[in-house]
DNA sequence: TGTATATTTGCACACGTTTGTACATAAAGA
DNA sequence: TCTTTATGTACAAACGTGTGCAAATATACA
């Protein structure tokens, strides 16, 4: 564990000053090419990394983005980070992701960490939890470029990519009743979210456009759970008017509820509908299959990080609002 | 976005010098109560935020402890990010993880970005295209305390958290030889790394101890997908002599498998056993549900995190290596 | 009142890098 | 030979923060 290298010690080593050591590194063209070569070469070999903190002091941005998302292990969030990894560094980015576990302490922590080290960009899925701003504000307060995707905080002047769940949500519903299903359930997160508020409000409208006057909406603030699932639908079914259909927000609901589904001797689709949210591999290898509303993670990444990139490299101005809408579309299997 | 207030903007304002604010904001008892109040309000108000930058070049570490994996799309991986970020927040650090997209470029790059900016410390689990550890080794020699988990290099003094894959590999293939199955076939990733390499040993030395002949392994080096899957089992039953189990490493390639034995009209298990590696949801949705084996990764996050502290506290040396072995289990469910 | 001690603040430098400017040397032109 | 220009290198200041040391002020004691 020798002391860390710097370009004031090639200098010294090679009789030259550490600016011209400097130079030579970023291939100034004021710089004697046998000088250059000589420094890259002590450099390769002394495998000298440049100390980005000095170099940020001075008000270089770096190429590191900052991802927030509320949960690493859902299915949604894992691929739009692999996505975005993808495509970040084909920009030449490094993508650096981190988890808020849908706790607003958390997301403050992680967006002081980010101010703190002069991150270049930030691409952010808010927590269920959070109904302030302040902390994302503070973010275009100090110059660092923020892209919303998916969750956000509606108050807020910066670019946002959000799916289309009013309207996928009203198709879905409309798909439902189309079938002739009777008593349509709907189990989403809290509604002060944009995305969970979008699809409540379509399933609503759906109810309504069509007359329908059974109207279950559930709103969770728990974790989402397979055992949670069950449970759901054992209190689904308590009731004197037991659904027929249910559209879900969550993979591990929706699957706790087929388990479930199986208990009761409940056939699907027969005597209960299952419509959710989400790309889960469980979804195609269950029997039956079910029917899903799948988000297009892909054009989501990549239209957030072109947004984010264009106010990177101030293309774009910071702090000024813009909604891409991305399509989310049904993707029809044997659970309807 | 006006520029970001600094220490000396502070100092400025309330007639002191900025040393005198340094030590208001970090408590030092050398200033005074009233002038501390007075700054520490200041700084509230004007959202005053630490430049790291400026800190770290003093040579103070900070609180950011970079985790890579080879995908975050993977449950295991991203069981173990979403645990480990947990540990580590409550040990006040905050993870941020990387992708390497097993990549070996990307993984040096990664690297690269993890010693310019100073990270606190590093837990890695390498890509399957590293065959060369000279990047990690970097680490070491830049002071940075590195701590591998699951798939490592193993020329490296550092310590490392694996899973008995030797061991519950040996298990599980005895499991099935003693359940009376024949033929029994493993499918897995490039040997040359340990997770791998300890897998095939386990099965194959099952397979001697019980003078099975019949012995077909797979290393696979291709993305494990279902479609894979499925196309691995029309080549096995395409083959004279047609395995009756097979022990996988990848769950979407045993969901392939298993939707394609339904197309073959192949019962599970009473035709085709499966045993694969994960914890994946898929495996316990299906029917019949599937035998896995489950590799503890609350343990192996824990563990790495708190080896992980130990050297960046210096309570431990960086550069010593020890190894940790996390006990496995095999879940039994129907598919044997 | 004068001296000793405790408390509080200011000063100056360091961390590693970049960059504008000045200096030195070499080549070219008169 | 002397100026002019081109080329290469050195110098110094700056980015924001922390810290040893000196200075200043306040408090205690004789």
């Amino acid at each position: 564990m020798q002391k860390r290298i710097t370009i004031k010690d090639i200098a010294k080593e090679l009789n030259v000053h550490h600016s011209t050591v400097s130079r030579a590194l970023r291939n100034d063209p004021r710089v004697n090419e046998s000088t250059r070569d000589m420094v890259l070469a002590y450099a390769r070999e002394h495998d000298y990394q440049t100390n980005m903190n000095a170099v940020q002091l001075r008000g270089v941005t770096n190429n590191t983005v900052a991802l927030i998302v509320p949960n690493i292990n859902h299915t949604f969030f894992s691929d739009i980070i692999s996505h975005l990894t993808n495509a970040a560094y084909e920009s030449g980015y490094i993508i650096s992701v981190f988890q808020s576990n849908e706790d607003f302490a958390q997301e403050v922590d992680i967006i002081n960490t980010i101010i703190k080290q002069n991150y270049a960009g930030v691409i952010a899925s808010i927590s269920s939890r959070t109904t302030d701003s302040k902390h994302f504000k503070l973010l275009n307060t100090f110059g660092i470029p923020l892209v919303f995707f998916d969750r956000m905080c509606d108050d807020m002047q910066t670019p946002k990519v959000l799916v289309n769940n009013y309207e996928i949500t009203f198709e879905a519903t409309e798909y439902l009743i189309n079938k002739g299903y009777e008593r349509i359930a709907h189990l989403t997160g809290p509604t002060h979210i944009n995305v969970f508020n979008d699809r409540l409000r379509g399933y609503t409208n759906a109810l309504v456009k069509h007359k329908h006057t059974f109207e279950l909406n559930m709103e969770l603030d728990e974790e989402f759970t397979i055992e949670l699932g069950k449970q759901c639908l054992i209190n689904l079914m308590d009731a004197n008017e037991k659904p027929d259909a249910i559209i879900s927000s969550s993979t591990l609901l929706t699957m706790g509820i087929a388990l479930q589904a199986r208990e009761f001797n409940l056939r699907i689709p027969e005597d209960l509908a299952l419509i959710v949210f989400g790309n889960h591999l469980g979804t195609i290898v269950m029997q039956p299959q079910l029917t899903t509303i799948s988000q297009s993670e892909y054009e989501i990444a990549d239209l957030a990080f072109e947004l984010l990139e264009k106010m990177i490299t101030r293309e774009m101005p910071i702090g000024e609002a813009c909604t891409k809408l991305v399509n989310a579309q049904i993707i029809y299997r044997e659970s309807c």
